[in-house]
DNA sequence: ACAACCCATCGAAGAATGTGGATGGATGCC
DNA sequence: GGCATCCATCCACATTCTTCGATGGGTTGT
């Protein structure tokens, strides 16, 4: 990948066009950013991604040095982020990665947690 | 990817181990995640990607809804996660996609970009 | 030297976020 | 029914983040 040179010539007080950048694909990326820019959910969702299997919220509320709500505070984030569904079942409410994640969400997961 | 079952029996108190997941990692990886979690730095970044050039400051500045210190603001939050780097020319300023990224980073932003 | 321009930094205000105590609904065991 | 467990929600507090006006250093053209 050649990166070219810097311009040589430039007016003051005259600028450049930018590369065209969506700004719905911004919002859109940047609040899956947001829901990822977190130590506690980026290890939650690690977990669920390697478990590739239903996990138990008390078990991260047992293995993260954090409270009950703030557990599950995250989990909701992630939730309403769309990268992650819940299923009770008696007493106890099991999370896992969306099975209907969207490809390129997915693909973004793989690269960031095999990273 | 075939997911697995939720577990059938459970008791009460007890809980099930989670994955290993690196404690550095999630910190090191919320890092970069929070520099992209915001629509305007992520527009910077794209536009860095795409242009695949060094761009001035000041185009961001003329381009880009926000006053100078902001953008300021935003871009020194790209080059202190390791994203970028500046060069100066004259009275420009002229930043780039760092091109010593680690190759996970590249591959990340590519995915992230390209989607 | 002076004026104009580019840009980083400082300081402040408002918004958003992370955290946990308290509470209450839901479920299952005795 | 009574009680223990699991979990989401509400509320409050501290921290962090976003944004911008003001300022000053640096550079160029006149």
């Amino acid at each position: 990948m050649a990166l070219k040179e810097l311009p040589v010539i430039r007016q003051r007080g005259a600028c450049c066009e930018l590369p065209e950048v969506d700004a719905r694909w911004a919002d859109r990326t940047s609040e899956l950013m947001k829901a990822l820019a977190d130590p506690t959910r980026l290890t939650m969702m690690a977990s669920l991604w390697k478990a590739q299997a239903p996990i138990c919220i008390c078990d991260f509320t047992a293995g993260m040095d954090l409270s009950q709500p703030t557990i599950s505070h995250h989990m909701a984030k992630l939730k309403e982020a769309g990268l992650v569904e819940s299923e009770k079942r008696g007493i106890w409410i099991y999370y896992r990665v969306r099975t209907d994640l969207a490809i390129d969400t997915r693909r973004l997961l793989a690269q960031l947690i095999a990273s």
